[in-house]
DNA sequence: AACATGTATGAACACCTTTTCAATTATCCG
DNA sequence: CGGATAATTGAAAAGGTGTTCATACATGTT
């Protein structure tokens, strides 16, 4: 009940992985609600493109992000619901517990 | 509104960078409900005592888990209660989605 | 006090990860 | 086609991480 089996154990694990890095949990608060392309990530979390495309592989892999090209450039947004969801109530906890404003 | 300041994002991402190891991960699940012992913890994940030591220090230090001593055991728990509604909610998501029995 | 049990700690090792730089591929426009 | 802008890829460097082993500390028992 509530308990996972050895698969499924991996794959939560993998998924906070990917969620543990703050380049990566950057990129995925970033393109959360809306895509955004690379270069457009990039310069919102001031690094460069390659470091963004390097991460951006690695979250494609896990099927945490999932890209569409729209000319030169490629949209990016975040592709799993389950991750996306807690992400919004993760930032909402915090939001309530520190009580700022916005 | 959807966003996070500097500290609160380093926090989040510590959060999720504990969470993001198989064996901490086991040990959070195990001793999300109800405090457990080092060395329960450790027959339950068929891990050293050792390990469990090492890692139940970092999720001390990130106030992931608490632990009180009884006699000459140690009684560790999830101590966060983000982490622990987050947690139940994520093992609640696998098993709709995966639809599989107790 | 001596012993047994449970937990914590430190050092060492192997391994993996993040990041940068340079080079390559893809797409659009003149 | 040639040039410009975007993104991807590969290799290499630097630093960090998980695990084991041996040892120390703490608590309860005889």
């Amino acid at each position: 009940m509530t308990t996972l089996d050895t698969d499924q154990l991996t794959e939560l694990g993998e998924m906070f992985r990917m969620l543990g890095d703050p380049t990566r949990l950057g990129i995925l608060l970033s393109c959360m609600e809306q895509p955004l392309s690379v270069g457009a990530i990039a310069t919102k979390l001031d690094a460069s493109a390659s470091l963004i495309s390097h991460h951006l592989r690695l979250l494609r892999a896990t099927r945490l992000v999932r890209g569409t090209r729209d000319g030169r450039s490629v949209q990016y947004v975040v592709s799993d619901d389950h991750v996306r969801d807690m992400l919004r109530n993760m930032v909402e906890h915090i939001h309530e517990e520190t009580g700022d404003l916005p």
